[in-house]
DNA sequence: GGCCTTGACGGTAGCGCTACCAGCGGAAGG
DNA sequence: CCTTCCGCTGGTAGCGCTACCGTCAAGGCC
């Protein structure tokens, strides 16, 4: 056991103890009969080591319960089977499914994940990035285009894969697959214009971190100015998204612009919740106030009436982006290194 | 540039290029005139060494922009400040507000998430297990109790700070945070009944892998058997905790046992799909069936009538997991090594 | 049958860092 | 003024693994 419950404190120092018992490629080389460079390259790849030894070093393996010392592996080849993600939330709940998608492809391929967090911060982006890159790894997964300038470079420096997620763009550091969230805003502009909707509010969570909620009511905009329309307030929130926080934005919404007729929610959660405080208040949805969201949560097709939104395809985008990776580590080209996923229309009841 | 997008296969072999440019602490004692130790402790611990040495060290590390491999400090020290974090799934809103919870506290020790899925299979928890290890982490957050004998074992040998979260019993591997889902079971058991319930049914997610959700309707059980009373059926289902599995199994219940008034589902996503189906179908709730759920899910508060469900602090427990590893890791003793969290009974409509 | 190719195998030299310990100079004490 | 002690400093020896290349045996060829 390791512990004693008073919480004796187990010194992070000298470790040797921890050591000295440590089953090393020596002690299977010998207990093998061979040298530990045929055990290393039948652990790698078995292919180039007759059966005979490749069996022997097997048994020895399994006998002494050997398990590789990564660390050492890596320092040696500076192969480390090792990539960050690095997204700016897993509050969200859009980041969950991309990793979830990420993991399914890397886990298969014995990659790990290392995650990071950046609080939509991009200077806290650049401290994880330069920590990450310190371990070697063989490949990073990154949120979004825009990053410093020393992210950027580092990160090309690195001569490792790069992919950069959820938004589509120009000029990637390496690799792309996201949509265009532009694109995704005017669409759903277009949209509600369409519908007849004239009056419509916008609201995000802290636009001036969340560039993509940004995007997205750029989008908005672009819509309405090819309208020859002016639209309604866009209100930025000061705290994620979330679904309270969208019932809190019609509440407010409500009081400064009671002729708004639609709403834009940057996020399902805060649509579902603006779409339940409507109900609350026994607001008529669609008929007095239209609602609509992005991202395409399960729930969002749900509530009643069901939510107008914008499906992304979170899953694929972890899974391309993984996917893409794993090829180039495996020496191959990658078909299509900037990958436009788009998006889908869910035109339901709420608008 | 890194990418000439017509993705050139960059060979996974031969980094020595990389190598060659690297700047090792060698560059910096160097430039700095002095020794390679004075580099290393001027990094890890300034103290020890006199203000000039360090900041003439300083200025070194900064002009020549030195990032110290890890790999190489790893193996040297076998410390890594790395955390694997050991869950079943993403896709269940818990784990992300736990994963949340850890990150925030050991994102500002410096210490680094690696994150593992097992998809609720112990033999995936234990091939994780092993890969981790192999990295010399500084300790092990993982969820649960229940592991496979070799993969208790490998913990308790690797002699380092291991937390079980999520669930709180006995005998832990070291340290254990979490809360009793056998008692939340009983209590929200305890409710209904009190509430005047009789048949109630119950709805968990996969539940020969789940162990906590049978954990849940375990307490149910024990519930009902105390009143003398008998409930309803108790549905296990195939696939993960999700709104529309939660409307589906209210579909199925309906058919199959008729004369339920109450579900508990073991899951807030399931209660919420199971309320809207209700209203969909026009079935009043409470009045002809009762729905509860489970975890506190934010949603859980927004929809009409609002849930009844019981709170688990999700972010709690990982913030309390992290502080007891970063405690033990600073050498002192942590007070509390086996802490129950407990949970909140919300009292809301729908139940 | 001798020579050269081919492929399996192993020795050795690092990868970049830190633990260990020896050395050295200055402060304190006799 | 010399000794003792202490604290800063640096040389050296690994940590455990893999890249590189040399060795050696087997097989093919003329």
């Amino acid at each position: 056991m390791t512990t004693d419950n008073g919480g004796r404190p187990r010194a992070g120092r000298n470790r040797s103890r921890n050591r000295k018992n440590r089953v090393t490629v020596k002690d299977v080389a010998e207990r093998a009969g061979v040298g530990t460079m045929t055990v290393s390259r039948a652990l790698r790849s078995p292919d180039s080591v007759s059966a005979k030894l490749r069996e022997r070093i097997e048994m020895a393996v399994a006998d002494l319960g050997y398990v590789p010392n990564r660390l050492a592996g890596g320092l040696a080849s500076s192969r480390t089977r090792t990539v960050p993600v690095i997204i700016p939330s897993l509050s969200n709940a859009v980041f969950p499914d991309i990793v979830e998608g990420i993991s399914s492809v890397l886990q298969r391929h014995d990659l790990q994940i290392l995650l990071g967090n950046t609080q939509y911060s991009l200077a806290d982006e650049e401290a994880l990035v330069s920590t990450f890159l310190s371990w070697s790894p063989d490949g990073v997964i990154i949120t979004g285009l825009e990053h410093t300038e020393r992210t950027r470079r580092m990160l090309a420096a690195a001569d490792i894969p790069v992919v950069e997620i959820v938004e589509w763009g120009e000029a990637p550091i390496d690799m792309n697959v996201g949509l265009s969230h532009v694109a995704a805003g005017r669409t759903m502009g277009e949209y509600l214009i369409g519908q007849g909707y004239r009056r419509i509010a916008f609201v995000g969570p802290q636009m001036d971190r969340d560039v993509r909620a940004a995007k997205r009511l750029a989008g908005l905009r672009a819509a309405l100015a090819a309208a020859g329309q002016e639209g309604g307030p866009a209100l930025s929130l000061d705290r994620p998204s979330a679904v309270r926080a969208g019932g809190d934005a019609i509440s407010q919404l409500l009081g400064e612009a009671p002729d708004i007729d639609a709403v834009f929610f940057a996020n399902d959660d805060m649509a579902v919740g603006g779409l339940l405080e409507c109900q609350r208040r026994g607001i008529a949805v669609p008929g007095t106030l239209a609602i609509a969201g992005f991202n395409g949560l399960e729930f969002s097709g749900e509530v009643m009436p069901r939510l107008t939104t914008i499906l992304t395809p979170r899953h694929e985008i972890g899974r391309r982006a993984a996917e893409m990776l794993v090829t180039r580590l495996a020496g191959q080209p990658v078909a299509a290194t900037r990958v436009d996923v788009g998006f889908t229309l869910l035109r339901r009841e709420s608008a």
